[in-house]
Order: structure tokens, then C-alpha cells, then sequence
DNA sequence: AAGACTTTGTGAAAACCTGCACGAGCGCCT
DNA sequence: AGGCGCTCGTGCAGGTTTTCACAAAGTCTT
């Protein structure tokens, strides 16, 4: 069996590797070379026994008495995580969104190369963005197999994402990132994750009416107390 | 008590929550008046089951044998969620991301409007974006105050990103969405949530990855097979 | 009006995740 | 070399989330 493929990460564990994996480069431009899991969860936010569990599923990588050192651990998770080497990635939906997404600079610093962005709107096609010119969707199957593109992102309308997906699975891609909000279905086998971004704001929304409610609870407590207590 | 506050809603199924109320706007569009825990569960690609008892959170507004009156369940997620009235939000950050964020659409469509734009940068000071002239950063308290913003959106480049947070807090901020990659931290009472963009990528090249190890394990297996067989 | 059918709400089991506590292993100091 | 102090790895208990399964409660048909 695989060295890398020995066991399944549990998906809370996955989340969190990303995490670990960017404090460690910090670390390590501090000029740290060895971290304790106490430390690393005090940069991360989160319980020490976490951390080292959530590390165990890579392997026994840790030194007791020691901790960890930095460099080896840092490589040991680029691996498992598969970013010891670069992705291509393709965005398709040049709008605002697309268009965002292809000038951040945080996907290329990771690893995640840009090698195409698609759209069917005429208008857009031939502009630059992200230092790619934009391609229609008809030409994606081509890039995505000359350039061996396996994760797609997914920024359309909403009205086209299910095609644009049909058409990124068709084309060979595994693992589309999704920032349209709706439900996509896509084949056994192919991964896809979502961001919705009104989603995320409307649960912070939540805990800020929560507050709300609970202050008028108080303001209303308050009263009757004060009503009984005259 | 105050009948929203009646219960606490688990975080799992919070998530959920807005999930089903895009999906119930758009079958009210369709003229769908009455829908099932089983063709929402469909629709939502989850199990009826914890439609279900997401739902029974909110309370028992369902009808056994008829299913759910998608009004005025919208209305309840809604009003669950606090977003049966606008949020004035504010973001910090007029970069790449920041920018591409103003101009989002999704945000002032689900209620969430933009009122500030704010950065420290004097070159983008004045720079009109999403519809608002970018503001230094010195002004968010006074806006924060007079809009009764509460909610903030974060998107700096990493180095200044803690320093944008206190200040969101100090004028008064109870809840931000943090695009940046970085833990940041916030005093108790405060809500803080994580949008990590390569992060994410990072757990498809996951995915990806594992597909790659397992065709090379089979191949392996393949390979030993046929030397076993020849 | 009664029986057949549908669908909710929820108790209980199963699966998953977190946090505590501690044994085990390692380095350092004397 | 032996003892001490530090830190990992993990068993276990407690908590949360998911799923199943079914009684309860409604509609519809005859």
C-alpha cells in the first residue's frame, strides 16, 4: 500500500490541515524550527489534544519531549494534502466574481495556477483577466486535457452553473470549487464544495438578531422586575 | 420569553438554514405553494430526516400528511435568521477581493447593504467601488456608529488584518466574515467567521490527490497481479 | 364515518468529533 | 547512568450530529 494513501483523515481533521500548514510557514520565516503542539494550537485557536490528533492521522511525525520539527512536518502535510507540487486550475464565469477570483494573488502563492478562465458571453471573451486571456466554454475540454486540469471553480450565473459543471466533469476535472449558490449535482466520484458567500453573512445575521432579541429580553425582564419591585 | 429566542439552534443545522430558504424562494417563483421534508430534502441533496428536525428548531410549523407552506416557513427561516430586515454592512479591505466583494450582487439582493468601504491606502481613498467611494479607515467608527452597521466584511492583505478587526470591534462591529487567511482574534461576544479561499482548494487538491494514489495502487496491484498470473 | 394514505415530529441508535488524562518515550542535567 | 521534566500519541468519556423508524395527526376517497 501507498505510504500516503495508509489512512483516511477524517474531514474535520482535512479542514484544519490548511491551517496548520500556513502557521507552520510562518513559523518557519520566524526562523522556528521545532513547535509543540501547545504552541501550534495557540496559533491556531484551537485545544492542544486537537492538534496532535488531527497530526497523528499523517503519521507518528512528532518527538516526545521535543515536538515537532517545523521543515518535516511542513512537508508532511504538503504531501498528504497533495500540494507538494502545483495544480492548474480553470475558473469558468468571467463576471465580477470569475474575474476577483482570477486577479487573487492567494491561489497561485499556494500552488494553484491559473491556466484558463471561460465564459460564453462574446462581450468577454478575448479580455484579459488575471493575466489570462478569457476563452469560451467550448475550448475548455481542450485546455483541461492538454493542460491535465483536474479542479475547476465554479463562478456563473446561476442560470448556467449545472451546464458549466456538466461541462467541467465532461472534460475531466474531479474536484470543482462552487461559488454559485445553488445545488449542483455532479457524478459519483467527482467532489464538489461550496461557498456561498449572502450563506455566510445571513448565519452571522443570526448570532447579531440573536443579540438583538436577547437584549430586548433583558430591557423586558428588566421591567417586569422593576414594575414588581415598585 | 421572546418566541424567536425560544430555542438554541445547533450550529449543524444553522448552517443549513439559508440553504433552504434560497431554495424555497426559488420553488415560490415556480408557484409552488406547499412542499414535503422529502422533495426539499431532494432538493437540498440531504436526508428528509434532518430537513426535518433542522426545521423542528425553528418550531412546528409543518403539517402532517400536507408538508411545509413554503411562505410562511420562508418567513420563519427568515425571521430565525434575522433577515426579514436589511443589515447595512461595511468592508475593510478595498483590494482585489475587496473590490470584487462591493461588487457582489448577492449580498444587497439577500438584504445585506453595502454603506462603507474602507482602506488605509490613500491612492484608493476616493476610488468609487460598488456603487461607494472608498473611505480611510479612520472613518469606519463614525460610519459604523450612524449607519448601525454590525456586521463587517475583512478583506486587508494579511500583515494589517488584526489591526482592521480591533478597530471593526471598537466601533462597535458584533460579526465578521474574514476572507483573510489568518487567525485572528476577537473578544468574547464577538463572531468571527472563516471564508479560506486557498484553503478550500487546498482540500480538493486533497481529494485529487487520493484519486492519483489509489489509480497508482491499483496499478501496483495490477502490475504484482499479472506478474502472479504470468 | 371509517379506512387508506401521506407526512410530520421526535425518541433512540449509530456515527462522528472533541477534550481530558495519562502512559510512554525522549532529551537534558547532574 | 539515572532521575527529572517535557511532550507526544491515544484510550476513553462526553458531546454533537446524523440517520432510522414509528406513533401521531392530518387529508382524501368511498
Amino acid at each position: 500500500m501507498s505510504v500516503s494513501s495508509r489512512r483516511k483523515i477524517p474531514e474535520a481533521a482535512l479542514i484544519r490541515l490548511p491551517m496548520y500548514l500556513r502557521l507552520l510557514g510562518e513559523v518557519t520565516a520566524q526562523g522556528v524550527s521545532h513547535i509543540s503542539s501547545d504552541q501550534l494550537a495557540e496559533l491556531a485557536a484551537v485545544n492542544a489534544a486537537k492538534v496532535r490528533k488531527d497530526l497523528s492521522y499523517l503519521g507518528s511525525y512528532g518527538v516526545r519531549g521535543v515536538g515537532y520539527e517545523v521543515a518535516f512536518l511542513s512537508y508532511q502535510i504538503q504531501r498528504e494534502l497533495g500540494v507538494n507540487h502545483e495544480w492548474p486550475i480553470v475558473i469558468v464565469g468571467a463576471g465580477n466574481l470569475g474575474q476577483a477570483l482570477a486577479n487573487y494573488g492567494g491561489f497561485v502563492e499556494r500552488g494553484f495556477g491559473l491556466v484558463g478562465v471561460f465564459d460564453t458571453d462574446p462581450s468577454k471573451i478575448g479580455t484579459q483577466v488575471g493575466g489570462i486571456g478569457v476563452q469560451h466554454l467550448d475550448e475548455l475540454s481542450e485546455v483541461v486535457q492538454t493542460r491535465g486540469v483536474s479542479i475547476g471553480v465554479l463562478a456563473t450565473p446561476a442560470s448556467t452553473a449545472q451546464e458549466a459543471v456538466n461541462r467541467l466533469v465532461r472534460a475531466g476535472v474531479g474536484s470543482i470549487l462552487n461559488f454559485v449558490p445553488m445545488v449542483l449535482s455532479v457524478p459519483r466520484g467527482v467532489h464538489i464544495s461550496k461557498v456561498d458567500l449572502a450563506g455566510e453573512l445571513q448565519i452571522l445575521s443570526y448570532y447579531e438578531q440573536q443579540k438583538v432579541n436577547s437584549l430586548s429580553h433583558i430591557q423586558a425582564t428588566t421591567t417586569s422586575s422593576r414594575a414588581v419591585s415598585a
